[in-house]
RNA sequence: GGUCCGGUAGUUCAGUUGGUUAGAAUAUCGCCCUGUCACGGCGAGGGUCGCGAGUUCGAGUCUCGUCCGGACCGCCA
């Protein structure tokens, strides 16, 4: 036996006691005839201790010869400090070391195993396995394993049951790029990875699998960000017999669970809910962090017509006001307006006006608006004494995109973004299709076994843009969640809908011919949703990085530091799998 | 496909207008230290300044290219 007890758990219950412990060297803290090592496993830190005098002068030397990250086995006598240390939970005791057996040596590390590490992100993701010994990684990979736990116990409890399904499938046209695997026996022939177990678990439902749930990984070949990675995992959900309503009630108690049960948080009220068209009217944004107001204020009828041509050409003028701004600097306003001005956002430039303590305005636009026009601009946006407002105007999809980064970026500067609030909200009614200026047709907005609102029918063959869908999604801090829908069960229906996507029906038949047969075999009424697991941990962690709660992330141009994947294939291996490759372009 | 930021000691960073032998902190190593826990004291070693061209009497510093990392836009049903 290597061990009696982990580095973490020893108490002054424990005095007394003879122990073995095993574990990493953290620090050595040599006083010459008194020496210390934190030891540190996964459970906690542990102080042993040696004194000359006390313990054999072999053990003491065998001490001094260790360093950082040394593998080591120590046996010897729990005993209460003379100083203890409120700071560790181990730290009303000490292990007094009567026998050292180095179980492995260790390098000097490339940068300290620390809570916080001398080390930067690249250097981190090299070396990983180093990096993951770390305590703040240990206890976001701790809050992972939680969360699946606490999912698989609650959609248990719920009847949920977790079938696993395939992951080498069926290249498709709709949506990301698929990640693909050759296939040996079949030359010529690829696979592709799944980007979400969709059609199957749609096939589940008319298996009579009612209530079906995976946590389960899914692939998508596209440019990452910090939130996105190329595989990432779903909690994957489907269930039959269920309207929107069923979906919505089911999930919202599950996201209740494990905020209660992972972050001691309980949520009182029932999520809120909004329209997707009311989002992006008071948000600009289909995932609003709703944790801070400053919302969206329609001057058109303030600003408009005064004589200050870039309003008036404009198809919607829009203001923000943010509270007790009013004392921003010309230089500040300045850094605002370049920052809109950046490439990313893309404005053109931002009028601002500041209600000044003595009831006074001062705007950027003083030439064109008076006093009497800049009172107007604050009652409509309810401003008062202190507040500052700032305009963007545009084109509708434009300047709400745009002032939803002005928004959110304002949110960060005052301080309205606290990590440790949650603030989710349902967003409902999604647009069934989204027209692709590239292609020249509609894409699916969620996907295409989505099914169109009954009251929109008649839209369909007349204005297919409009169609709304009984689509929606879970926004929790700005962050899309998840999210889901009620499904297509009927194949006609599905039918006109490839149709409208732009499938012959031979193409349709070809890549989903499998669905629409087993569509008429007596398909039930169903629908789903899926949450972004990473991101559903990160958020409940308080971060906005996915990569730390992942054991081995891929970077931003989706390699993988470590394993220094991916990598060419040696010519034998292309062979057997009848592929070569071109040159790359210049 | 595009935009922005970064790359200097093991690590995190500083490095002035282009000018002497490129610094600090930390880590490492050595010596001292009997109550430390960010231990302390004294000392030492440690640099292809990402790489390649160019400008210049002279480049860590300026220019171009390239590689790597990070953030973002496009993209991601």
């Amino acid at each position: 036996m290597y061990r009696s007890h982990t580095c973490g758990e020893l108490r002054s219950s424990h005095i007394g006691e003879t122990v073995k412990i095993a574990g990493w060297v953290q620090t050595i803290r040599d006083k010459g005839n008194i020496i210390w090592i934190d030891m540190r496993d996964r459970y906690g830190i542990v102080q042993i201790v040696a004194e000359k005098g006390v313990v054999t002068d072999e053990v003491i030397a065998q001490l001094k010869d260790l360093g950082r990250e040394f593998v080591v086995q120590i046996a010897g006598e729990v005993i209460e400090r003379y100083q203890k240390n409120p700071e560790l939970p181990t730290g009303d005791i000490e292990i007094k070391a009567t026998e050292v057996v180095l179980l492995n040596a260790s390098l000097v590390p490339p940068f300290t195993i620390e809570d916080q590490t001398d080390g930067g992100e690249e250097l981190r993701m090299k070396y990983r396995y180093l990096d993951l010994r770390r305590n703040p990684v240990q206890d976001k990979l701790k809050l992972r394993h939680k969360v699946s736990l606490e999912t698989r116990k609650y959609l248990d409890t719920v009847d949920f049951m977790e079938v696993e399904t395939p992951y080498l499938i069926k290249s498709t046209p709709e949506g990301a790029r698929d990640f693909v695997v050759p296939s040996r026996m079949n030359p010529g022939q690829f696979y592709a990875l799944p980007q979400s177990p969709q059609t199957f678990k749609q096939l589940l439902m008319v298996s009579g699998y009612d209530r079906y749930y995976q946590i389960v990984k899914c692939f998508r070949d596209e440019d990452l960000r910090a939130d996105r990675q190329p595989e990432f995992t779903q909690i994957d959900c489907e269930m039959a017999f269920v309207e929107q309503e069923d979906v919505l009630n089911t999930f919202e108690g599950l996201i209740k669970h494990l905020f209660k049960t992972c972050r001691n948080h309980e949520f009182t009220e029932d999520f809120p809910r909004m329209t997707y068209a009311e989002a992006m009217e008071r948000y600009g944004s289909d995932k609003p962090d709703i944790r801070f107001g400053m919302e969206f204020v329609n001057l058109n009828a303030v600003a408009q017509n005064k004589g200050f041509g870039v309003f008036d050409d404009a198809e919607l003028v829009l203001g923000i006001t943010v509270k007790g701004a009013a004392e921003y600097t010309r230089k500040q306003l300045d850094a605002l307006i370049n920052w809109v001005k950046r490439p990313q956002i893309g404005a053109k430039g931002m009028i601002y006006s500041k209600c000044n303590e003595d009831g006074t305005f001062k705007s950027s636009v003083d030439k064109f608006f008076d006093q009497a026009a800049l009172a107007e601009w604050a009652k409509v946006a309810q401003a008062e004494k202190g507040d500052l407002i700032l305009v963007l105007s545009g084109d509708t999809d434009t300047v709400r995109s745009q002032m939803n980064e002005l928004r959110l970026h304002m949110g960060t500067e005052q301080g309205l973004r606290d990590p440790n609030v949650f603030a989710p909200l349902w967003v409902l009614d999604f647009p069934l299709l989204e027209w692709d200026e590239e292609s020249q047709r509609y894409h699916a907005m969620h996907h295409p076994f989505t099914s169109p609102k009954k009251e929109d029918f008649d839209l369909i063959d007349t204005d297919p843009g409009k169609v709304r869908a009984n689509a929606y999604d879970l926004a929790m801090n700005g962050v899309e969640l998840g999210g889901g829908s009620i499904r297509i069960h009927d194949k006609k229906l599905q039918g006109r809908m490839f149709e409208l996507l732009g499938f012959t029906d031979e193409e349709a038949k070809e890549q989903f011919g499998f669905l629409m047969n087993a569509f008429e075999y007596g398909a039930p009424p169903h629908g789903g949703l899926a949450f972004g697991f990473d991101r559903l941990v990160a958020t409940m962690g308080g971060s906005d990085s996915i990569r730390d709660y992942i054991a081995f992330p891929k970077n931003n141009n989706g390699r993988d530091v470590m394993i220094n994947s991916p990598s060419p294939l040696a010519n034998e291996q292309l062979t057997e799998l009848y592929l070569d490759t071109l040159p790359v372009e210049k």
